[in-house]
RNA sequence: GGCCCAGUGGCGCAGUUGGUUAGCGCGUCGCCCUGUCACGGCGAAGGUCGCGGGUUCGAGUCCCGUCUGGGUCGCCA
């Protein structure tokens, strides 16, 4: 090593010892005849002194980000100078030997703690802001996470296993990241929006046990909490239930909130996914608030005003909402509208009782006196209204249950709330969704994947009743964010095609698109089930920050470009030639 | 794809109702300074105001288009 000592581990006790540091100029403070210079390394600062003559003089000309070696001696700081903020406030090191290893051009900006910089020179130059202390701890956070999994795995006899990341594409419903194969001209790998069929197959191998740190790859759109390629840990055990993966789960969370965050994580409560809609009209429910969604479509069934002549009618509360100015409420209507809303009606009850707002001349008198106990309302609260179909309304209640929460001030910013969303429907009519993605061509669609086993209730039977028949899945859910989901999975290839069949895809088309797959089940697959966790997202929880871009150490923006490398870039026609990538199929007449 | 916000020296920002010379802080460069720690002092350099078009006597400012970034809805196990 070239040096003896980090920098950040001073203190008082190395106090007369001859030390050799190296590290980049943080800050020089240059008096002249004294000359400070805050030498950093990974560890952390070290003030470093260099006293008249040809060191002054030397340290004169160093400057920021100059990479230097120093030799001298440590000693404590003389009295009344010491800097309790620094770890190494107690000591300096008296510099007898200077080498510069590299000198550093002018910065595209400063390299400092206190200072902001937009995220767009940070992504830019992301090597100097990974040597801020922010940027650095997060990766560090990330790190620990993967060896707290893997120690929790590894106890556990999890097998960690690498899968392919150039394969077929697996049908996850997002769009694929498509690369040319220059060997088979107009065929092409798709990149795995996960390992969910190879930990599968994993399964089949007899593995058992098996987990990875694997990188997924979706192309769709990005948000703050999204990424085209991303980060879960996965895991998939055999010969399991519901139970024992979320037994296995909850070990892995806990853990890392035990050591990352100190935080104790008491029983994880589960609830039902029809009970998450009903209530908080989401199936990620924030549960660090009480607030609840109110059904009114039996209160409302006779009523009058054409609004709430719906197939669903309901309510949430806003505590003290009704003293929200008139602008405030309009700007609720415009809240709404730009989540494609019509709008969201509401009620405002003033301190005496009496009801005010425009929707309450529309109600009847029976329909105003039983209206506030019916949604647990008290004076001085404003009632939202959404009325329509059932998602619909529920989506935009739990939307506004949650900017509720917020302006109001009802979230604890310092807890976490853990929950298991459990009982999930096995099929979602494709009516109600995008047809674009939908696996097959049948009138449902798998909600959660296409793999995913029925409840032992309704595994001979889901046909009966595809809208209702359960999925033997399970998400989970930390203060409003899905952090994790998993199933357990069909086992059986009669069972896959039955699930196949109602999705309408058929016998040949399954064999084509995941043949593989229910091939191997034929040679006796083991039941088996598993969970993946959005590994980036738990980070970035974790961590507290507000994207994952915090927590990956090259994140790409918005267009999915990369800031740094300039990625995606064009290829030059040589290479195009040789990807194959305008190969013309030929016509079938 | 829709909507909202932003784009002004290297970085972070200000810029009034359209008005003459586009400011501030940090940084950079030079000089000075023996106890600072976001050191301090003096001086200097550095800007096609994202890009294109329009309105106007005059545009950083108003209008249209476009690009980039951020947020959000759609989309996304």
């Amino acid at each position: 090593m070239l040096r003896t000592h980090e920098a950040g581990s001073l203190r008082a006790e190395h106090a007369g010892q001859s030390v050799t540091l190296t590290g980049w100029v943080a800050r020089r403070r240059d008096h002249g005849g004294v000359i400070f210079i805050d030498l950093r390394d990974a560890s952390g600062v070290a003030q470093v002194v260099f006293r008249e003559g040809e060191m002054a003089e030397r340290a004169h000309k160093l400057r920021a980000e100059f990479v230097i070696k120093v030799t001298g001696e440590v000693s404590k700081r003389p009295e009344g100078s010491e800097n309790p903020d620094l770890a190494t406030g107690a000591i300096e090191v008296y510099v007898s030997e200077l080498e510069v290893l590299n000198e550093a051009a002018p910065l595209p900006f400063q390299v400092d703690d206190h200072l902001e910089v937009g995220e767009e020179a940070r992504l830019k130059h992301r090597y100097l802001d990974l040597r801020r202390s922010g940027p650095a701890k997060a990766m560090r956070l990330r790190s620990e996470a993967n060896r707290i999994a893997r120690t929790v795995l590894h106890a556990e006899n999890f097998v960690e296993v690498e899968t392919p990341t150039l394969t077929r594409s697996t049908p996850e419903g997002a769009r694929d990241f498509l690369v040319p194969a220059r060997l088979r001209p107009g065929s092409w790998y798709a990149l795995p929006q996960s390992p969910q069929l190879f930990k599968q197959l994993l399964m089949v191998g007899g593995l058992e046990r098996y987990y990875q740190i694997a990188r997924c790859y979706r192309d769709e759109d990005f948000r703050a909490d999204r990424q085209p390629e991303f980060t879960q840990l996965d895991i998939e055990m055999s010969f399991v239930e519901q139970d024992d993966v979320i037994e296995l789960a909850e070990k892995v969370i806990k853990a890392l909130w035990k050591e990352l965050a100190d935080h104790e994580i008491g029983t994880i409560r589960r609830i039902p996914f029809a009970e998450a809609m009903a209530k908080y009209g989401t199936d990620k429910p924030d549960l660090r608030f009480d607030l609840e969604l109110t059904e009114l479509t039996e209160y409302f069934k006779d009523t009058t005003f054409r609004v709430f002549q719906a197939p669903y009618v309901g309510a949430v509360v806003m505590p003290g909402g009704a003293s929200q100015p008139r602008r405030t409420l309009d700007g609720w209507q415009e809240w709404a509208k730009q989540r494609g809303h019509k709008g969201l009606a509401y009620v405002l009850i003033g301190e005496d009782g009496t009801l005010g707002g425009p929707v309450a001349k529309n109600l009847t008198d029976a329909e105003r006196d039983g209206l506030a106990k019916a949604v647990g309302a008290n004076p001085g609260d404003c009632i939202f209204f959404a009325a329509g179909d059932r998602n619909g309304a529920r989506a935009l209640l739990g939307a506004a249950r949650n900017e509720i929460a917020q302006r109001v001030g009802l979230i604890d910013e310092n807890a976490w709330s853990f929950v298991w969303v459990v009982d999930a429907p096995l099929f979602e009519a494709v009516e109600n969704i995008g047809d674009d993605v939908a696996v097959g061509s049948g009138k449902w669609t798998a909600l959660h994947h296409a793999f995913t086993s029925p409840t032992p209730e309704w595994i001979d039977r889901f046909e009966e009743d595809p809208g209702n028949a359960l999925a033997y899945a399970y998400d989970i859910v930390c203060n409003g964010n899905e952090i994790g989901g998993g199933s357990i999975r069909i086992h059986r290839a009669d069972v896959q095609q039955r699930v196949f069949n109602i999705m309408g895809l058929t016998e040949e088309e399954a064999q084509e698109k995941f043949g593989f797959l229910l091939d191997a089940f034929k040679y006796g697959a083991p039941p088996h089930g598993g969970i993946a966790f959005g590994w980036d997202r738990i980070a970035m929880l974790i961590g507290g920050y507000d994207s994952i871009r915090e927590v990956i150490a090259f994140p790409k923006s918005g267009g999915g470009y990369d800031p740094l490398t300039a990625a995606p870039a064009p290829i030059t026609p040589q290479q195009r030639k040789e990807a194959g990538v305008d190969f013309k199929p030929e016509q079938k007449s």
